[in-house]
This record gives structure tokens, C-alpha cells and sequence, in this order.
DNA sequence: AATGAATGAGAATTCATTCAT
DNA sequence: TATGAATGAATTCTCATTCAT
């Protein structure tokens, strides 16, 4: 039957490609399944996206435009390092719970080779974070709570590294077995996680 | 696998199966560019192992293996903490460049949904890694060194998390780049990095 | 059709369609293209006709139409032989150059196999072709100046032949070339060619 | 099942190939047909052949190759100008029904736009052709039998043209049906058909 | 009546896997 | 036993045709 497609149906379209490219990955995903899960014929998604390359981008583009909407917040408001530490930790991990999808996503584009699309909307994300960390990096320091001897670079690497893992930890599955192999009884207490992780944190940074 | 690996024709394959898996990925590796590059037939290829997947845990399998070496040197020797922690990263990051294949087989199985085979690989040397660290972690609790409040487990999870994205960040390729993009001029320099990743570590674990 | 092409906009839609079956041909033609350049939408192609093949069909009748047009002319007026082949090899390289996309409309149907509606169509204007070609050399019989042993028929074959691939040989690209292969210097010499053509054409009827 | 193509199947695929494309053009040929006719798989045509057009310039070497062979016995042996062209004629006419299909890809490639190579091929055919037929009124004008003022590449692209429209008459649907039109009851009389063309031809070239 | 978005069958092409030699 | 040509299902992508608006 030819029906116009409701505009629910059009953030269907992306929201199936998400869920098939973070669920099997780009080569595994599958057009006619993404279209069968959105309830669209394949030629639709053809006039809308040029190839699959192009709809993984849009995909991508719609996850990462969710995670850089999260980084935002964290210069925002006034609290103690260790707030805000705990706070960009806590965001990290209720955001996981909410878009693990978006997460497998950034995750799914840390293997294989995409397109030069796909490389600069990576690469503006990680300056993004770069940036935001780096800057807040030197803030410490500048205030003189950063601990001497370490390098506002290395210090904003070490904590995105850290907030990284932890995001797959909550979102792809591989790195989620693996966080209940480490935490065990830990795993389902993230109220817990989180305080551990700020205390370590708070410890490498700032020397308590 | 009708035959156990011991000629080096065996060597061979499974080398050339790391070459093409870490280098293209699962689905874009071609069974036949590995024959090729094997010096083999697929018909001989396919009398060893079962299918693709087969080939491919098999692959996976020698390259843990190589990874688990190294962790069975964690615990040797008498040194310090700070000493202990700094041969573990030089030692990380030593292999990543020795292995990058290895390292990246290790992260091709953290994306897409491998089969029961690889994910029981996987989960032992997660086990294996688990434990040592948490060994060491509880060894220093005992000593009285890990920082009151600090939960063994978090603080073997967070040690494990450093070093799996260091590893990731000095072989596969996005996130080499994006070390590019934090560290700048410090990207070149290992030495500095390990050095700085020692401070942050000893300031989370020992408070020092 | 439910209507008959007498509109502006259906000579237009028809001119549109003759423009990309003879740029594309048949199968690479679009309709979508054709119904933009047309300045309509699909829908309305496809009220007033049935299908793609049925759609063609209506251009290449159009484009027939001029072609015989042009036959008609032959036998009109009154002049010796030389200066009739003369004025017919003048008009059908003028009409060549004139409605390039008419000659290769024509060429189109011969190659591919089209409907009924098509070949009946085609049938129609070598019918015509052959009547006048024929009655003309029926004329030259009568008065004796065909030459002795050439029948009608034959006659008017070889001399259709020879217009037919003349009008390719400056309609379609392949023709074209060829004839550039064929003729070098003489190939930007259309007045040459043709007194060469009457000259030719006139030893083979008239035997002078 | 698995057999090895015997050479007789592959002979057969270009076969298969020649009838598919001559009959339904380029375009509508399908290339599963043509493996099924040809008694094959898909798979063993792509590996044979990088992909359908590479396939149709095979199919099309091989079809000019015999056109080829036939051009070169035009100047072969010892004989009057009118036996040479009566041989000529009845060899492109004999030669029309042994391999219709042949001509019918030389037709073919006169319509839409093709490769590089197909190209190549094309322009190859038609210069062997130019030279062969320009050579031999070169012959004819120094022998003094060409008419005065017949230029040698007119008279060839002359005979060079009723040639290949005599070929299409006789392999091409199109070009068939539109041979019975003009020649009725001359139509199945090959023999008077050659005559009358050869008549004609001498009255062109030769005057008499 | 006119629009043009939606449909989906069908095409070319790939490549893991098989098995005749 | 080893080979690698043959298989054919599955994938992406196109576009004539339809029909809800």
C-alpha cells in the first residue's frame, strides 16, 4: 500500500538503522531488515540516504550528536572537583542506561574503516571531549589542585580513557561481561562503582 | 579441528587469519587472501576448521594466548608499587607495538556478536586478568597501601580499564588518533606517557 | 491515452521523451527525468499513457511523423534524376542535422525488440519509404533511363539503404565516427559528400 | 554440483553470451539467464569476468573476430572487379546467416554508449574495414576503372555502407522485416538479390 | 485532477563453502 | 590427500509503477 510516511515513521527509519548497526554491526546490518523494523519499503530509505554508508553516517551522526549533547553539561554549574567528577561519572552511566545504543554506535566506529564522513564527525568529538576536559584540566591546575607533576594532556587522556570504558561497560556487551568478571557483586550496585571511581579519580588528580 | 596446530604449516595460517582478521575485520576478511597468504588452498584451510568462525576462534585463541603470557609476568618479581605498575604499562605498551595484531583480534571480539566459542575465550582471559589484578589489589590492601575506602575490585576493574585502552590507543587505529588529539606533542613521547599514567595511577591507588 | 496530444504541455512531454530515449535509449531512459524536463510530474505521464513501452511508442510516432514529412517532398516538383537524388541526399543530411534525435529514434527501434504497436509503427514508414522509392523507379523505368537488368525493387532497396545509413552516419554517435574513419578530410565536407553520393548513385541507376 | 567446466562449457558461456546480448540488447540481457543457458553459475562467469560489461566486450571480440576473418579474404585472389564485389556480397550474406548473432553485436554496439574498450574494438573493426575497401579503390583508380571523379574514400564508405546495411537485412530483426517490405517476392531469392546489388555497384564504381 | 513519495520486484555482484579431480 | 573451480544464496541498490493526499 502507498502511504506517506508519518514524520514518526521518518525518526523510525533512523532509530532501526541505530538499533541494526550497534546490534551487528556495519557489514552484518542488514537494509532489508532496517527497513522491514521501521516499516518502510528498502526504496524509501534509498530516497533519503544515498547508500549505507551514507545511512551509517546519519546514524552515527544522530548517536554522537546525543553523547556531545551530555559533554556540554559538564563545565556547566558551580561545585567542588569532586562533584563535578562524581556528577560527569553519574551522567556517563545514566546515559549509558538510556542510550546504549548510541554508545555501541561510537563503539562500532572504533573498529573497521569507515568513510571520511565517519572520520570527521569521530574526530570532532574526540576534540570536543579533548577540549572540554583539557580546559577543565588547566582550571585545576591554575587554582593549584591539580597534582604537581602532571600534565594537564595526560590527565584529560587518562580521564576520557576512563569515562570511555565506562560507558562501554554499560552499553556494548562484550564490555559488560566483562564488568561483571571484575565487580561481581559490585556489578549491580553503580551507586557504589561510582563512588569507587570518583575516589579514584579524586586520587590521581588531585592527590586525595 | 581435525589436527592440533603443531607443524608450522599450521603457524602459518593461523598467522596469516590474525594478518587479515586485526587488519579488515571479520566480515570483510577474505577466507581466500588467507589461503593465499597462507601459502595454502582454502580446501585445506576448511579441512582444519569448520567455517569462518571456527578459523576465526582459532585465531583468537593464539592471540590471547600471547596476551596471557604477558600478564603471567605481572606478578613476578620483587619491586615496588610505582615500580610494578610502571613495568606493567611499558610492558603494555611494548606489546601493543611487539602485537598490534593481537591486541586488535582482542578488540575485534568487543564489537559484533561472535559465537558461544569466542565469548568463552574471551571470558577467561578476562577471568585471568580479574584475578591477577585483584590479587595484587588485595596484596596491597593487606600491606596497607591501597588508600583506605578503595574497593579491591573497583580498583582492579579501573587498573584493567586503564591498560585495555592504552592497548587499544598504541593498535587500533581510532584510537591512536584520537591519543593524537589529546596529547598533541606528547603523542611521541612513550616515555613521558608512561611516566605521567604512573603518577595518576600510584595518586589513585596509594594516594601518593 | 484518455486524451489526445493536443495540448502545449503534451508536445512538450513528448519532446522531453524523444530527448532521452534518443540521449539514453530505451532501457536508461527515465521516466522520472523525462516528466522533470517536461515540467510535469509522473502521475501525469502515466495518465495519459499506459506504460514506459507505450509512452516510447508515442515518441517514436511523433518522430516518424517528421520523417515522413520529409519522404513526401521526394516526388514533388519537376527536375531530371541527378537533381532529385541530388535534392533527396541534400534534405536527409539537412534533417539530419536539423532532428539528430528523430534519426536516432528510428535507430533505436532497430536494435532491442519493442511492442507490436512499435514494429506496426515502423512497419508503416518502410512501407511508405518503399512505395515512393519504388514508384520513383517505376517512373525512371518507364521513360528508360533506369538501366537495363536493374529491377524496381532492388533498386529502390539500394537506394533507401543508402539514405538510411547516411541519416545514421550523421545522427548516431557510432555512425558518426565511423563515418570520420572513413571519409577524413572529407568528413567536414558535406557538399562533397553528396555530389560524391549523386555521382555514385546516378552510375548505379543511370549508368552516368 | 560441483564439476569442472569442461572446455565445450566454456566455449558455450561466450555463446551463451552472444545470443543473450544480440537478442535483448545490453541492458535487458540478464546475466543469471546467460549463466543458465550457458549451463553455469553466476559465480564462475564473475570469474571469468570482472563484471557484465567486461563480459559483453568477450561476447564482442569474439563476434568482430569472425567479421574480421571474412574482411580479409576480400583481397585475396585473382579476379575481375565484378567477381571481387559478387564475392564480397555473397560472402557478407552468407556469412549473415552462418552468424546472425555475430552481426546483431555489431549492431548493438551502434546503439548506446559503451565502454572504452567496446570502443576500441569497435573503432579497430572499422578502420581494418576502411583501409581494406579504400586500398582496393585505390587499385581500381590506378588501373583506370573507378569512374572520374569518384573519390576513393566516398566510393568506400559507398560500398562500406551497403555492406553493412546488407548485413543488418539479413541478421536484425528490424532491418529484416523492412528487406521483405522492399523486396517481396525478392526476398527469398538471395541469388537475385546478390545480382541486382552487383549491377548496381559496378554502374557506381565502374560505370558499366 | 495532479502530485511525487512509496513500493518492491529484479538486477548485478560477492564470497563462504563444497567436492570432483 | 590437496586443490581451487564451481556453486548459489544473499546483499545492495534501482526505478517503473501506483495511489493516498
Amino acid at each position: 500500500m502507498l502511504k506517506k510516511l508519518t514524520s514518526e515513521q521518518q525518526e523510525c527509519i533512523i532509530e532501526a538503522g541505530i538499533e541494526e548497526f550497534a546490534d551487528r554491526g556495519f557489514e552484518k546490518a542488514s537494509i532489508k531488515n532496517i527497513a522491514k523494523n521501521a516499516g518502510i519499503s528498502v526504496g524509501v530509505l534509498y530516497k533519503y540516504y544515498k547508500n549505507k554508508d551514507d545511512f551509517f553516517n546519519a546514524c552515527l551522526e544522530e548517536s554522537l550528536k546525543v553523547l556531545i549533547g551530555k559533554l556540554e553539561e559538564f563545565l556547566e554549574g558551580d561545585m567542588t572537583p569532586r562533584e563535578r567528577v562524581k556528577k560527569i561519572f553519574t551522567a556517563v552511566i545514566e546515559f549509558s542506561h538510556e542510550h546504549p545504543k548510541a554508545v555501541k554506535m561510537y563503539h562500532e566506529i572504533t573498529s573497521g574503516s569507515f568513510s571520511p564522513k565517519a572520520r570527521e564527525l569521530a574526530k570532532r568529538i574526540e576534540e570536543i571531549s579533548s577540549d572540554t576536559y583539557r580546559a577543565y584540566m588547566k582550571a585545576l591546575k591554575e587554582v593549584g589542585l591539580l597534582r604537581p607533576g602532571v600534565d594537564e594532556k595526560a590527565a584529560a587522556f587518562f580521564f576520557d580513557n576512563l569515562l570511555v570504558i565506562m560507558q562501554f561497560s554499560y552499553s556494548v556487551d562484550y564490555f559488560d561481561e566483562r564488568r561483571k568478571i571484575y565487580l561481581s557483586d559490585l556489578y549491580d550496585d553503580d551507586e557504589a562503582l561510582i563512588e569507587q571511581m570518583v575516589t579514584l579519580v579524586d586520587g590521581a588528580l588531585l592527590g586525595r
